[in-house]
DNA sequence: CTCCGGCGAG
DNA sequence: CTCGCTGGAG
């Protein structure tokens, strides 16, 4: 007896596939390569725990003058807060990113790139060993900065692929990584990364979830548990 | 485990 | 008013 309430699809590699099919036709994720690793870097520190809205506003009032690994190095606490306020956080953030290009310049010959020019997983470890910055930022900067198949997990992705039954309530970010990895097809974990978070903006809401409007609700296992 | 935090939606 | 936001450190 299946149940009918949504397309039962009993091959959950199948069901992903279905999944991203129906996300790209809803959304255009196309990720702009970002050249500069460094301040994709930035931008990521930027973003934890905070709206993208947020993040956009403290990352264009940043960089409108500070570039470089050098120029954070030699910043001043206290103006490098008021850039990046709206992005919440932002005492402990604005350390961060002093001591981010002071490593970068210390350790690295001035350019990120020398880190994540290594294997992925020595960058990683190495990213990893960066103040302010943990599994999540790591992945990030893998993906976006040097396209590496990758798949960071933030709190979008935890909700949605817990919502979608591919991993379960009190899953961590590293097991929902764990479960929903094996899931992906090779070389679409970014592009999964970005369809989830969209869904988790537009319809998979924390809050208020949509449901009823959702592109994939029928392959959902909530389809009918929630309005 | 708690703390950091401006910001908008409901 | 509360809640959550592309989390990470102590």
């Amino acid at each position: 007896m299946g149940d009918k309430s949504f397309k039962v699809i009993s091959d959950e590699k199948s069901r992903v596939r279905e999944i991203i099919k129906e996300l790209e036709a809803e959304f255009q994720v196309n990720s702009p390569p970002r050249d500069h690793p460094f301040l994709t870097l930035v931008r990521t520190v930027l973003s934890q725990n905070t709206n993208s809205r947020n993040t956009e506003r403290a990352y264009d009032n940043l960089t409108s003058e500070y570039t470089s690994p050098k120029d954070f190095a030699e910043a001043d606490i206290e103006e490098l807060e008021n850039l990046i306020r709206p992005a919440g956080l932002y005492r402990s953030k604005a350390r961060t990113l002093r001591k981010l290009g002071r490593i970068i310049i210390d350790e690295h010959e001035g350019y990120l790139k020398e880190v994540l020019k290594k294997s992925q997983n020595k960058a990683r470890k190495e990213l990893l060993e960066m103040p302010g910055v943990g599994p999540k930022s790591a992945d990030c900067v893998l993906l976006f900065a040097c396209g590496r198949d990758v798949l960071p997990v933030d709190t979008h992705i935890s909700r949605t692929t817990k919502r979608l039954g591919f991993a379960d309530l009190d899953d961590d970010p590293e097991e929902v990584k764990e479960k929903l990895e094996p899931l992906v097809p090779k070389g679409e974990r970014g592009k999964i990364h970005l369809l989830l978070i969209e869904l988790g903006r537009e319809y998979c809401k924390a809050l208020a979830p949509v449901c009823g409007e959702c592109p994939i609700n029928n392959l959902c296992p909530q389809k009918g548990k929630r309005y």
